[in-house]
DNA sequence: CCAACATATGAACATCTGCTCATATGTTAG
DNA sequence: CTAACATATGAGCAGATGTTCATATGTTGG
């Protein structure tokens, strides 16, 4: 996260510029929200939180279903549990996996609404 | 993109698993739609969608408004372009951008939702 | 406690990303 | 055409990311 560049150029001669910053929100923000789309910009995360979209799962469960090495899975998991879109449910040996809430939900759907164009 | 790695672990002795595969969108599908994720996953990338959401601005003003180079931001809107997120307007010597429809907005604002909570 | 199973985690590694710097392309004024 | 400006692009590089392999942790049955 290297950044912070200004540049002398100006095709505009920038007036109204920091007019325009007042709208935008905080760098927290943004830098906030690209971390939450980040989650869902990754082929396994997606086959995962899709997976879990009808219901919870394990995590070997899901390894054979998408795939994938329960040690990938499970990192994965890990992510996405740190990012709040997955919670897990213990029982016994059993790790049950599930999605945190709607708002994955209908951040996926919409998602899946643009690319169906 | 190297993955394909089958596991012989199974907790659930793995009926069903097949079944479930049957509601699951196509690899490709899930591809598409972490790709598209991605193009928000960036905070640079999300500073210019959000310096759009209100007007078209040119180049060197998001670079001066985001305090980016003319290159980082003229690489950036290179990839949005090519995901079809903002689209180029050209007039004279400047080229104005600005979000490619409605959807990206939606999109966004969504995932500003998810993070207000 | 021990063995077996389910999951989690750390290190190493290869790949992907995004930035900078230099330079090319495109456009208009004179 | 040429100079000046706006934007685009390519090479190179440093940092981020996702996987694998080995191993640790947690849980239950015997």
């Amino acid at each position: 996260m290297v950044q912070e560049k200004r540049e002398t150029e100006n095709c505009c001669h920038g007036h109204m510029v920091e007019e325009m910053g007042a709208h935008m929100p905080s760098d927290e923000c943004l830098y906030d929200v690209a971390e939450l789309f980040k989650l869902f910009g990754d082929t396994t995360r997606m086959k995962i939180l899709y997976a879990l979209f009808e219901s919870e799962l394990c995590v070997c469960h899901m390894a054979q279903l998408l795939g994938l090495t329960q040690s990938a899975v499970s990192h994965q998991l890990r992510v996405l549990k740190a990012g709040r879109l997955v919670k897990p449910r213990r029982e016994g040996k059993t790790v049950y996996y599930s999605l945190a809430d709607d708002h994955v939900r209908k951040i996926i759907a919409q998602g899946m609404e643009h690319i169906m164009e």
